[in-house]
DNA sequence: ACATTCGGGACGGCCCGTTCCT
DNA sequence: AGGAACGGGCCGTCCCGAATGT
């Protein structure tokens, strides 16, 4: 387990070691030596690494918003109709979703509900996060109006926005219920409300 | 503000106050001191109304279930049109929405992002509350499908956790990027897709 | 040792432990816990007493002032002759030395090093304790000049801060040498200094 | 200011900032990192010239005795009457003093208090270090008695032990009162001492 | 019954001096 | 000489019983 003298290895390693510390038990329950002893690492590796638990916290953060970038809006970008390409996205995350997925709910809404009124470095990062999910959403959204598959009359701001928060409902619903049915009912839906949507 | 000698009055004052400071600052952020040193009382008092933080958490909880169904369902069920009552709840409290409201979020949903991992209880209370409201609103959505108000093809069971998940999203969002205006334009989604589940 | 449910006891062990242990080790090397261990006592007890460990050290600070006053200025105030007296006392002081006295030094010196560039409070409090003695003592010398027993052509201020500053720096210097034979021979070119200011 | 590949650069470049340092905040309240991140340098460089902390104290030490003598003991040597020398002296660096002499105190007795309950080696060093500017000194007197510039009745060795316990205790004083008038009020007593101790 | 004061332990995050491998 | 990793210790804080009034 010990990566000694590999640093780019050992900071892998405590990243994602926090990354599931963080996002099964929450940042505060996680205590710096639970990370530690599931890493085999020791305070000096981590210290030497991370300034202090806020950084590392950050540095997750840096690490959900690519998965997030990656899942939600790579392919988006590369299709023509982006309502469809959502629904396909959604089905297609369910299709291939682990009980993980759904008890330990979403690692970024999880920091987000936890830490927005503790830290406000934390809550800016994380509302920043959103920002750009949001952001770039609406821009697909619009440009399929432009091209034609999406209703003209929608505002793609407001509708980029109503999907995010309706994903982030759904599976923290899913999470605080720990019911998979729960999640699906609700994709079911989002699926049903984009389809509303269309030119 | 000391109740002395009016345990009815101390419980309660206990209770609001850590009611206030759950929400504000979340469960684990908030100290027993933190709460006493704001009703100024000692940990006396506390240890004789709750046995355990645990405790407390779970008695603001009973007040925070009977918050939401007042808010929530109460009226529904004297209504004869459910998809218009929402529609005009939704409209009602984003009219009277205040700051606070926004920047401190859904104290229920606050709780269940930080608690569902750490305390089995609690999780299972919360999701009490949450299939509580989940279940009566399915069951008025299922009133209006019999009285021909809501559309008879949609599954009321799915239809009632979606609206919950996204209402809770959408506080969430707002909350973490801090914004009124996108908890209004959520609404104003939420309210255009109930438009779509008319019969 | 343990004092249980007798507060004042508990925070008179506490401080005289913290007292001994500051004027053996100094402050920084002083861990809370060493003083715990001393006591038999545990966090709990210590933090209900003091908030800090700053607290505590400053708690000291009011035992070293009390006793540098009653050791060196109470009699000074009763008698006629200040510089006999002060005489008499670095003579009978130096009588009843201890080893321990001379190897560990002044407490209100040792901490007055090593504070004072690291909090601004201890720093500020140190000052006061040294002017006051310095104020007083020139008091009694300006009284001395009015009864013609010191010469009337010294500055009291000035003489009073040369003694302070005189006695401390003897008692530092056989604190670093460990020798009690240095110490006797500065205090008699101490007394021997007095005599010059003879009326 | 990295000197790369000039040891001897280095290690000079190690030594004063690790002087200044110690002397500003003390040996334990600074850190190697304070020191390294002062100079640019690393980890690697220190432990290569020096085998831990404490040695690097140590030179430290070389440096500031080597300041002392100099100072205190060079001119005096050349000098056919000790005391008036001790006394320009003392009016000379009177005359020079800067702000910071005063409140960083003397580091050789900032050192020793600190450092005198904690670690026997230095201790011993320290005390060394005034032994040597004791027998020095009161060799010089000495001297004077012979030459008949000193009064033949006073302890040569009492006096000097004193002189130099006085100016220790002037400087300590004056730092922690933060006040430069009062090291020249001290200073103008320790002149008038002096000039008690002529032939 | 109700409320206060006092004390008990257990970690938590931070930071430090040092060693070891390049 | 550079820099990664080690391991231990410190202060603060927290949740909670236990003893003590009232």
């Amino acid at each position: 387990m010990n990566a000694s003298k590999n640093p780019e290895k050992t900071r892998k390693l405590l990243l994602e070691s926090a990354f599931t510390a963080f996002h099964r038990n929450g940042y505060t329950a996680t205590s710096l030596n639970d990370i530690l002893s599931t890493t085999g690492l020791t305070k000096g590796a981590l210290y030497h690494h991370f300034p202090n638990k806020q950084a590392l916290g950050l540095a997750v953060l840096d690490l959900i918003e690519n998965s997030i970038l990656e899942t939600w809006l790579a392919e988006l970008a590369e299709e023509r109709d982006p309502i469809s390409c959502l629904q396909s996205l959604l089905r297609h995350i369910g299709g291939q979703i682990r009980r993980n997925d759904v008890v330990f709910g979403c690692p970024l809404n999880n920091l987000a509900q936890e830490m927005t009124s503790r830290d406000e470095v934390f809550r800016e990062r994380i509302g920043e996060i959103y920002n750009r999910w949001r952001t770039e959403l609406a821009e697909q959204l619009r440009r399929g109006q432009n091209e034609g598959t999406v209703k003209s009359t929608v505002d793609p701001n407001a509708v980029a926005a109503f999907i995010v928060a309706a994903m982030t409902g759904c599976r923290g619903l899913a999470k605080t219920t720990q019911s998979v049915d729960l999640l699906f009912a609700c994709g079911q839906q989002l699926i049903q409300y984009l389809e509303f949507l269309r030119a």
